[in-house]
RNA sequence: GCCCGCGUGGUGUAGCCCGGUCAGCAUGGCGGCCUGUCGAGCCGCAGAUCCCGGGUUCAAAUCCCGGCGCGGGCGCCA
């Protein structure tokens, strides 16, 4: 048999010497014993290898294994594939603290641990699963530009660069594109990043961020969206417990089933819960962390860790969505307190929908590409996206969503 | 943008309040001993212009000012 892997530990004690590896993808620890009366040349090796090596070793799994830390595996043969010019910069063992930077700047090696690697494989899972769900539902997997020629749909700042001597925006959302879509297919989803240009210091914000988006045609109203996003959720989330249970019991986490259907409040009821709680807020303001957070808590207590808020007023949410008596076919889906995607059914209708655009402020003629799709036979639609990061780290109850994605983009953080 | 906190060998920290030893400890590194370690142990060695710049002082890691970096809160955030 042979194993392949990174030394994260070495004790030598004379004659033999135990090396700790985490081999390639896998999350389960192995000592590698090598003994000195049973393979010299293997001890020999052994004894000069360095923490952080890459190695190959070559041996058996022996029918009893004395260590009690990882599977023992006694090497025949060990060869060292790849040297380290430098000590490692972190401890893997983790005996050692490690601040959050120090851990970000050297996530790479971090991945040689299996509480990071664990939180990758998820994520990936998450990623696999949500993919395998919509596909059987019969949506199709589409790539919208990320760099694009229109600016902000508003809201959000978008960040500017140059293209060929004009000036392009990096795509803050697959929105509009996957709206007109609607012209031409009925049910797309579109795994992607998403760029904004906000200058925030919190735990759940990224200046790039990943995103599940999804758009159904011929829909009757925004409850049909509603149920897909909820069984979608619903699916990663039992998926995850099913084909991550040694990721999760690595990450020393517990995944509760939700309780469905989800809740449904309305903006107005929110405003009343949020009251008896002592949060006073006016009457067409959007909800800000703390009060989403008091509302968790409140939603918690009724066994619902997810939850939709209905019918915002209308002018919180975007011109593309649809109004109605000043309240908006729109809804948000918290977990535990933290947004973790929007959507609503979308104004469809031309003329509505100029009227929105001018009422927000905005100029219909910088909207004409996108536009320009509705004139001819745009049915009915809607859709929403949901933050992967977001989703991430309130299922895995992680506290910086920085650490949730390899390599974060933030304020300060271009590099690595 | 505003506010709070932190910055000490590669890594993680003590010391800072109340200025005055070769800046302590752990881990990692190097060398040595050890055939069951597993946060291995033991002996020895090396490793820090105490984030940067300025100021106060006989004397600054320590006090003051400015800057930079990082974490967080608020704001912002379809």
């Amino acid at each position: 048999m042979k194993l392949r892997g990174w030394v994260n530990s070495k004790r030598e004690l004379g004659g033999i010497v135990f090396i700790e590896i985490l081999p390639e993808n896998s999350l389960g620890l192995v000592t590698v014993v090598v003994k000195k009366k049973e393979s010299p040349q293997a001890w020999e090796v052994a004894k000069g290898v360095k923490l952080g090596s890459a190695i190959l070793v070559e041996g058996t799994y022996p029918p009893i294994s004395l260590s009690k830390r990882g599977r023992e595996f006694k090497a025949d043969k060990l060869e060292v594939i790849s040297t380290p010019r430098a000590p490692l910069p972190v401890d893997l063992t983790l005996k050692t603290g490690i601040h959050f930077d120090t851990r970000l700047r050297y996530r790479y090696l971090l991945l040689r641990t299996k509480e990071e690697r664990a939180l990758f494989k998820i994520r990936a899972n998450v990623l696999k699963i949500a993919r395998e769900f919509l596909e059987k539902k019969g949506f199709l997997e589409v790539n919208t530009p990320k760099i694009c020629g229109a600016g902000a749909e508003g809201g959000a700042t978008v960040f500017e660069l140059e293209y060929f001597g004009r000036t392009a925006y990096l795509a803050q959302s697959p929105q509009l594109y996957k709206q007109m879509l609607m012209t031409g297919l009925t049910k797309v989803y579109e795994i992607t990043p998403y760029f904004r240009a906000e200058k925030h210091h919190t735990t759940r914000h990224l200046n790039e961020s990943w995103a599940i988006d999804l758009e159904m045609g011929f829909i009757k109203g925004m409850e049909d969206v509603m149920e897909v996003l909820e069984e979608l959720v619903c699916h990663i989330i039992e998926g995850v417990r099913k084909e991550c249970e040694e990721e999760i019991e690595i990450l020393g986490v517990e995944i509760d089933s939700p309780r469905r259907p989800f809740a449904r409040l309305k903006y107005d009821k929110v405003l009343e819960i949020l009251n008896e709680e002592g949060i006073h807020i006016e009457w067409g303001e959007d909800l800000g962390d703390a009060e989403e957070r008091a509302l968790g808590k409140v939603m918690k207590n009724e066994g619902y860790n997810l939850y939709f808020i209905t019918h915002y007023p209308w002018k919180t949410k975007p011109f593309y969505i649809m109004k109605e008596d000043g309240l908006s076919r729109s809804f948000d889906l918290d977990y535990k307190g933290l947004e973790i995607s929007s959507g609503g059914q979308r104004e469809h209708r031309y003329e509505e929908l100029i009227k929105n655009i001018r009422e927000k402020g905005l100029n219909p003629k910088d909207f004409e590409f996108y536009l320009e799709a509705f004139k001819y036979g745009m049915p009915p639609h809607g859709g929403w996206a949901v933050g992967v990061e977001r989703l991430l780290m309130k299922m895995l109850n992680i506290d910086n969503i920085r650490e949730t994605i390899l390599f974060p983009r933030d304020i300060q953080r271009l590099i690595p």
